[in-house]
RNA sequence: GCUCGAGUGGCGGAACUGGCAGACGCACAGGACUUAAAAUCCUGCGAUGGAAACAUCGUACCGGUUCGAUUCCGGUCUCGAGCACCA
């Protein structure tokens, strides 16, 4: 009599065996490299819930599954531990956040295991080691070293109730989350890095990238180049100028009037007395806007500076005025202002009664009152020797005009701005550099990283918003690394994205003590061959990365100027129509799921619930169906260990069938259809064997390599079954026989004027009017009285006759 | 507003390059086994009409191309995600 499927038994057994003798060693160094990798898990204090489970189970079905393709597979795991809710669970609970960090990785490793990975645990990193921000600091040294990085004044999230910094997520809707005040800004001193510098390598690089189109758009509209020009506009009666940047040259004579960000230091050098107090109130109340009242406040606003600027080409005197819905940081934080031929401007001129002149008109048409802005290209009026281009030729000629007698220059911006690299706050990496009265800012030499980061009796930010680290004087006061004098360190600390920004180069190589890996680690394993996680990253974190690894190849650390070759996004597992989370209390836990189903069960279930790229719902009772098959199959493969007969057409078809399906599915990522798949060919295969009374071994052993990637304690515990000693995992993945595949007859549809009436079978290699004879005959009921028009045969697949 | 995705039974979804729409499951209904339950097995399961054979309709909506459209083209609507005054 068969045994019952057990999973907790057999999945017992087989996790046991793998830690003695694990599957995927990184010893052999003959096979082909492949790099797996997940993006690695924030450890928070809710755990894993089953949507992360969708992403590893995938990442793991691809590595076992280039196992068995023979290549030597690093699928590492590690833990991004950093930041800023892991800070705010320690303020709340008192907790170190050391304690905290320790305790949740610990859950997530236990949880990490039920799903049997083949992780290379020997691997694993920590963002929050001290050997680990060893080396995150000495890439910011490296950066500081190369002109990377620097200071400068920003306005920061500020809850004026709490007197505290608040990073983004703190600040939703501009409430501070804690207590519902206005957030304001204030200026605060902050570490950038340059990574506009990257800019163009950024946008350009993404092309060879085996990315999702739609990641690589998001990262290239996110850089958002822009051609165009710089204007110098003189001030009338003044000695300054007002440098604009504009994309439409072409419609300079358009230009009326000149706009300036509120912040811009122009301003208070133009202003002329009588407008002064105005001035200076609406700048004031522009600084106090939070940034999302400024964006929610459709309608314009602004005020006349009183200053007028000249028109470089048409020489008209054009007002001077400063609006907030122009950007400091983006261009030059002027614009000159074209009503006619820009929507913003259009709705300003008419707001504050300014001028509007039209230089583009529609080819033959009459120039009529505009009653919007006119945005398309056209032919040049009102613009002198301009006039009767097109406004294309006129953009490039009107250039030329303007670079040839010194008034502007082509150029190119972006949309990208320095990343702001300081964060005041206790969870994240000191800074490592001192600040010395002598010797300015100096990087700490090499030799005494990691600066470890202190304890601390609170954590919350001070109320001059400075890190808390900035309270432990006998950690501040230091001595200058240059001149041995006194000196404060640093009290900002990196942001969450430093250590995630080249985790991905550690794991090769993750004990070294004298670079953050060797080189030829690095050389055989990365760049990563395939990365898996969630879209949420898209831009920030993978952009970040991609930063990181050109400047080190840059400086000769590594050899590649990509990290990531290929990268899949899983889609989001929702309940209820609405995303997982803790605060909806909609999570679904994956350890009473393994324990009552089993890991395989479950294993099959997140690929079984939708495609993988796509957004789906998660309904727990969808996984009595995968445990039915589980079943099923060990069913198959038990009654019929003894009944073992030798192969046959059938099988032999049955058997090369399944390989070429499940290959070509799980090189697509078609993961769902691999599941259905096994689905079909195991009734198949139960049916079969009960007509045939047996099966062959054959197909029964392939069936079983098959399956392992993605049901791995269930194939291991039915290899034995079949007799072998040694695990699934040392096998060869089975590759198909085209011939064997080839069907001699099939079953077509026969068809009336498109819609189907019948069928029937032929050989595949019947020629044409064998087949519509055949067909016709079928057919020929139907077909009485009527008069035949066109006879359509597609090989093998259909007959259609257009009748009337 | 812009950009990208998606829209197929009660539900998750399948359909390769334009060729039998609804594979594989879930749920449901009926039956078998059982003292009973669980488990398992069998049958049915898009809509309408019909006793049935069968017919008509049917892949968000409208239109087009084609012998033939879930698939290609044009337009519209709905939902989801991202971006958002970028000069």
């Amino acid at each position: 009599m068969v045994n019952n499927y057990d999973h907790v038994k057999i999945e017992k057994k087989w996790r046991k065996r793998w830690q003695e003798k694990p599957i995927n060693t990184l010893e052999n160094s003959e096979k082909p490299k492949y790099y797996c990798l997940d993006m690695f898990p924030y450890p928070s204090a809710s755990g894993l819930h089953v949507g992360h489970w969708r992403g590893y189970v995938l990442s793991d079905v691809i590595s076992r599954y280039k196992i068995l393709q023979g290549y030597q597979v690093l699928h590492p795991m590690g833990f991004d531990a950093f930041g800023l809710p892991t800070e705010n669970f320690a303020i709340k609970t008192g907790l170190h956040p050391k304690k905290v960090t320790k305790d949740c990785v610990a859950n997530y490793k236990r949880q990490l295991n039920e799903i049997s990975a083949v992780y290379n645990w020997d691997r694993e990193i920590n963002t929050t080691d001290p050997s680990y921000y060893k080396w995150t600091q000495w890439i910011f040294i490296k950066m500081f070293e190369n002109g990377l990085a620097y200071e400068k004044e920003m306005p920061l999230n500020w809850c004026p109730n709490c007197k505290a910094v608040l990073a983004n997520e703190e600040a939703t809707n501009g409430k501070c989350d804690r207590c519902g005040s206005t957030v304001t800004k204030k200026m605060l001193r902050q570490w950038m890095l340059k990574i506009t510098n990257y800019a163009e390598r950024l946008l350009n690089d993404l092309e060879d990238l085996e990315w999702p189109e739609k990641v690589k758009k998001m990262q290239s509209e996110w850089i958002g180049k822009s051609y165009g020009a710089e204007i110098d506009f003189k001030v009338e009666n003044k000695d300054e100028k007002i440098k604009v940047f504009t994309t439409r040259p072409d419609t300079i004579y358009g230009s009326t009037f000149i706009v300036l960000a509120p912040e811009n230091n122009i301003i208070s050098k133009i202003t002329t007395d009588d407008n002064k107090e105005k001035v200076e109130k609406y700048i004031f109340e522009a600084s106090t806007k939070s940034s999302v009242d400024r964006i929610s406040d459709k309608e314009k606003t602004g005020v006349f500076t009183g200053a007028y600027a000249i028109n470089p080409l048409s020489g008209k005197k054009m007002p001077i005025w400063v609006a907030d819905y122009v950007l400091s940081d983006y261009g030059t934080g002027a614009i000159m202002c074209v009503p006619a031929h820009d929507t913003r401007d259009f709705e300003f001129a008419k707001k504050f009664n300014l001028e509007i002149v039209q230089v583009i008109n529609k080819e033959n048409e009459e120039i009529k009152e505009l009653d919007n802005a006119f945005l398309e290209d056209g032919i040049m009026i009102n613009s002198e020797e301009f006039n009767g281009l097109t406004s294309e030729e006129a953009k490039t000629k009107i250039l030329d005009y303007l670079e040839e007698n010194n008034i502007g220059k082509k150029t190119v911006n972006y949309k990208l701005r320095d990343w702001v690299f300081s964060r005041q706050r206790y969870w994240g990496e000191p800074i490592p550099l001192v600040h010395c009265e002598k010797c300015g800012t100096v990087a700490v030499p090499e030799d005494q990283l990691p600066v470890i980061l202190p304890d601390v009796e609170k954590y919350q930010p001070t109320e001059t918003g400075e890190s808390p680290l900035a309270d432990i004087d006998e950690w501040v006061n230091t001595t200058c690394p240059k001149c041995g004098g006194k000196a404060k360190r640093e009290t900002n600390t990196m942001p969450q994205w430093a250590g995630s920004s080249w985790y991905y180069l550690r794991y090769p190589d993750n004990k070294n003590d004298n670079a953050l890996a060797s080189k030829e680690s690095l050389e055989k394993w990365l760049p990563v061959d395939l990365y898996v996680g969630g879209i949420e990253h898209a831009v920030l974190h993978l952009l970040y990365a991609r930063f990181y690894t050109k400047f080190l190849y840059d400086i000769g650390v590594v050899n590649f100027n990509e990290p990531f070759k290929k990268l899949f996004n899983q889609g989001m597992l929702n309940k209820d129509g609405s995303k997982m989370s803790k605060s909806k209390g909609n999570v679904v836990s994956p350890d009473e799921l393994v324990e009552k189903y089993g890991c395989d069960s479950l294993r099959l279930y997140e690929l079984f619930v939708g495609p993988p790229e796509l957004d789906t719902d998660w309904d727990d009772s969808g996984i009595d169906g995968v445990y039915r098959f589980i079943k099923k199959l060990w069913k198959l493969v038990n009654e019929n260990v003894d009944k073992i007969i030798p192969t046959n057409k059938k099988f032999e078809f049955i058997c090369n069938k399944l390989i070429y399906e499940i290959t070509n599915k799980l090189d697509n990522f078609n993961l769902n259809t691999v599941v259905s798949t096994f689905m079909e060919y195991t009734n198949k295969l139960l049916d079969l064997s009960k007509s045939e009374n047996g099966i062959d071994k054959k197909t029964l052993e392939t069936l079983v390599i098959l399956i392992s990637p993605v049901a791995p304690h269930i194939a291991e515990e039915m290899w034995e079954i079949l007799g072998n000693k040694d695990s699934v995992f040392n096998q060869k993945w089975p590759i198909y026989d085209p011939e064997k595949i080839k069907e001699d007859t099939v079953e077509i549809a026969l068809q009336i004027n498109g819609k189907v009436r019948d069928s029937l079978s032929i050989n595949v290699n019947d020629e044409k009017d064998v087949v519509l004879k055949k067909a016709k005959e079928v057919l020929n009921s139907r077909l009485e009285g009527k008069e035949i028009i066109k006879e359509i045969y597609v090989k093998g697949k259909i007959v259609n006759i257009v009748a009337k």
